[in-house]
DNA sequence: GTCTATAAGGTGATAGAC
DNA sequence: GTCTATCACCTTATAGAC
């Protein structure tokens, strides 16, 4: 069972015990995966006192969704808003956003896959969130016309880099039998190593 | 819906008609989400027939799994056994790679959503197909050892590659929705862009 | 707020006629 | 091989006692 990622503390709260259990759930088995059952028993409690804070499982799921998307495009992108070093904020970004992810395994999956089978609804919920990664592709362009970065998309570059970081960890039991014929700690060698192995890979490709 | 990977031309064989069908709904909804009688309608015939050729749900999904997993990990890869220039194989198969994700969108969120699911189930079958990567490795460290490319751990190079290949098919919705907010021709022109910027990128990156 | 009991409808699977 | 009818179970959701 995944850890929730909640950060309220009050544990004896039936709401927050709610919370946290369909957390685990949802994220592990889905939408279509996930039974509220489980998410009672995970919370200690039973079915009917889910129904009276969430009316239905379709509530209790977007209220999930909106944590789980938060948490996956996480603040760290606030980073790029400092004054430092482009690349040493690239080496900062991709460092703590593979730990992040490491702790949340099924995260990413859970995010993909949601909002590829709800694209019209999740994408609604999303754009009221008002993220912005605008700012990151203009600071992109400014590195490029400053000729700190080699000329290259800045929209293909910000994809290049969440590829890099989020990928090996939705692929991990394909990573981790295919690649590293079912070796676990192989597989958690190469992401320690891939902290800094992305960003070397990355500035390699678009130093000038 | 999407187009069934198959390639058999028998359409008035029932069998045929069944896995095209189940292709589709699984593809689509995923084991949970997927329903019998919603494939038993898409092939045009009924619940009972469905389970006459197939006896439960799961062996249904278990044939459609492993169709799925060929097409997901293809023979696309035999390209490196080759004797061309290690970089113009890299070229052709990213290109050719994005070209067939392009056209089976979801194709890839199916397969790793569905074994990061049943792990132990999956990777069983994935280990009688008999996939071998290892090839690739050597080559790479091949390349290295004669200093064609630049120091890098195979297996991460080899993760970099399908990571970049992979995940923007994966996350279309997202990066549709957050990156081109919603403009689907930007997108689609971004793919295209891609079957020469990826191994352009990576080149860049790993070039002595 | 929290529980037990149950309704209402869906879902995989089978029986049996043709 | 293919169909209709039906079973047995599961799942969401609600009613009503406490």
């Amino acid at each position: 069972m995944d850890k929730y990622i909640g950060m309220s503390k009050k544990d004896n709260n039936t709401e927050e015990k709610i919370i946290q259990a369909a957390e685990v759930v949802f994220i592990e088995k889905g939408m279509a995966g996930a039974r509220m059952q489980q998410i009672a028993d995970v919370a200690g409690i039973n079915k009917a006192l889910l129904h009276y804070y969430y009316r239905s499982k379709e509530k209790l799921f977007n209220v999930i969704f909106k944590i789980a998307f938060k948490a996956f495009i996480p603040n760290l992108l606030e980073v790029f808003k400092g004054d430092k070093d482009f690349f040493t904020k690239l080496r900062y970004f991709v460092s703590k956003y593979i730990d992040v992810l490491e702790r949340n395994p099924h995260l990413p999956g859970f995010v993909l896959h949601e909002i590829s089978h709800r694209p019209d609804n999740l994408m609604k919920m999303v754009k009221e969130m008002n993220f912005d990664v605008d700012f990151i592709q203009d600071q992109i362009a400014e590195e490029i016309a400053q000729g700190k970065i080699k000329a290259i998309d800045p929209a293909q570059l910000l994809i290049n880099v969440i590829s890099l970081c989020i990928f090996p960890i939705v692929a991990k039991p394909m990573i981790s039998g295919v690649i590293y014929k079912g070796d676990e700690k192989a597989y958690k060698k190469m992401l320690k190593d891939r902290k800094t192995h992305v960003a070397d890979f990355i500035i390699n490709s678009i130093k000038p």
